[in-house]
DNA sequence: ATGAAAGCGCTAACAG
DNA sequence: CTGTTAGCGCTTTCAT
């Protein structure tokens, strides 16, 4: 095997070509003022040498680096990981190479990947905070770097902030108003993290409509979910069969744990929808999986992933302190047979709200 | 909002010590020529000061990143996702920062992803192969690069690399035993690119666990799957379901075109396991969710995560010509109601092959 | 249209 | 134990 030969630098190409490092850089770049002669036999050399620029080397000279980074609770599931798609997909068009992280639901973590992405010098900085996220002062040093920063889905409750996220307090009210369209009376909730403000706005939906339709807000049908896998929604699940009085209907933040809670009700032979309708949040892949296919509201994860990138472009073209904007997407919800007695084939909801 | 301020460097360290960059250097990495004294008190001030070293500076001058490359095929499902974290977790504990990158299954992407890393100067690199990854000139790069390369779960086919996989011909091989043990005579495949090794070797045990109990192999029972989603199975099913003789079992090289495969069945009333048994492969979190649960192949992604990173880390520690070694680890068969008759507890297979 | 030269912020000899 | 110094490979004025 070779041993590691020194790479070339732009100053082995000029003097293979008897010019300048600087015309060889501008060549590169494609500078305007170069002739189009040079800049030909340039490109032409270094596909020949097969010639790699030092991303490194630039970077700390021009301060900019072309990379984009991202950091994500996790990449479980599919929101996450289709979110990282549509960002890839137009920062890649844009000219700019993604660099992933998970913050794995810490904030100490998260903060690490923040500074490791500072340290890194990149241009932007995409990010759904962790479920553990009260401190925002990481947050802030990336703006004090004048670096674009823009938040998508989970995002802090700090003014200023640029970011996209779902109408998730929309998605839950349709649920909750199909599911009482249904019948239901007694409906659970299972609840995500109540400090994010996605769950925060899910569990808010579940409430407010309950009371607008002159029903109480009974606090013990509502479980705090620990985890967001299929483990804690049956463990929820179980809690509930203890109760004197047995809800007619679950709806869950996340979709995992609505299917626990689908397996629970199963190995209780409690029917569903009959004896309870099931409803969960995200539109995984296994929600037409399983039986019945689980009612869940579509989270237009790649257009998320599209519109976040779009917005650090603007943040970037714009002066030092432009404060970008607020997106927000609507979520679609998709009635299917855990929610829906006799199977009729169901329109969308039109919601009047 | 503040205007973006310059960056401290070690050289305002140095000035406000009074004492030169090499010593705020050597301290701030725990170089062990400084003494306890001066290393406090710059410790101590870079924190005052939230003093961020550059670590592109830091990379361009020493040659190394401390940043390990990842290129993976796709994050869908649940099994890169889990490499990946097993892969995080012993790299951060070894000091590693973790790029990880998408090739979408396209050979050019993971190319160009490649090259990327490269540029970023990382000091490994660690892969798993596109399906449509045919030529190897990149990973050729790499090498003479001298940067340590280390392959997992799907591998390419050429000589002398190092790297993780799952044996998946044993565990192909313990399904189909284990289909035949339950009476199936007539199995059919529902196979992944001919050209991974991954899905290649769960093919050829499909064929010559056949073989060895005296059964033919029967092409128009092996369908050549598209796509690794849930539709490609469907689709499959409904090609199988053209055949005069149907079979009396499925075998799916991948988890989420064995779920396709079940709705099929069951939209068509056709019972499972009794008329037909199904098993996929992965252990997808969603496989214990459907009705009948899928028997599948756990991969040990956790495991194989970790093992990479090891085997990096041995790269690092060698000469520049070392060639790693090939790890292979040991699958774990699943059954589940999806082809057990009779739902008799049933203990991991022990298999004498 | 091209070249010369000054660094970006850091590390690593080498010298004390 | 600490300081001096020469770059890492590139970009970017400023000249020409």
């Amino acid at each position: 095997m070779a041993k590691a030969k020194k790479r070339l630098s732009i100053a082995d190409l000029a003097q293979e070509l008897g010019v300048s490092v600087s015309t060889i850089s501008r060549a590169l770049n494609n500078a305007p003022d170069v002739s189009e002669t040079t800049k030909a036999q340039v490109w032409e050399l270094a596909r020949r040498l097969d010639f790699q620029t030092n991303t490194l080397a630039a970077a700390l000279r021009s301060g900019r680096s072309n990379m984009l980074g991202v950091v994500v609770p996790h990449i479980n599931g599919a929101f996450f990981p289709e979110v990282v798609h549509g960002i890839e997909d137009l920062a890649s068009e844009a000219g700019f190479n993604v660099m992933i992280c998970q913050s794995n639901e810490e904030v100490t973590r998260e903060e690490k990947q923040i500074d490791a992405l500072l340290k890194a010098q990149v241009d932007g900085v995409l990010v759904s905070i962790s479920a553990t996220t009260h401190t925002f002062g990481h947050f802030e040093k990336v703006r004090q770097q004048g670096v674009p920063l823009v938040f998508f889905d989970r995002m802090p409750d700090i003014p200023q902030v640029c970011g996209v996220v779902l109408d998730d307090y929309r998605g839950a009210y349709q649920v909750m108003e199909h599911l009482l369209a249904q019948g239901c009376r007694r409906i659970a909730h299972l609840a995500g993290p109540p400090l994010l403000n996605t769950t925060f706005q899910r569990h808010r939906a579940y409430r407010e409509a309950l009371l607008a339709h002159g029903l109480p807000y009974e606090p013990h049908l509502v479980v705090q979910l620990t985890e967001s896998d299929m483990a804690a929604g049956a463990a929820a699940m179980e809690q509930l069969l203890q109760l004197p009085e047995l809800p007619d209907a679950v709806f869950a933040a996340y979709d995992f744990p609505a299917g626990g809670v689908l397996q629970v009700l199963e190995a209780h032979q409690i029917r569903v929808p009959e004896d309870m309708a099931v409803a969960g949040f995200s539109n995984e892949p296994f929600t037409t999986m399983v039986k019945p296919q689980l009612t869940s509201v579509d989270q237009q994860a790649r257009h998320m992933g599209e519109t976040a990138v779009k917005l650090f472009l603007q943040m970037l073209k714009r002066t030092d302190n432009y404060v970008g904007q607020r997106i927000v997407l609507k979520p679609k919800v998709l009635v299917r047979d855990s929610s829906q007695y006799g199977r009729v084939a169901h329109q969308a909801l039109r919601l009047t709200r």
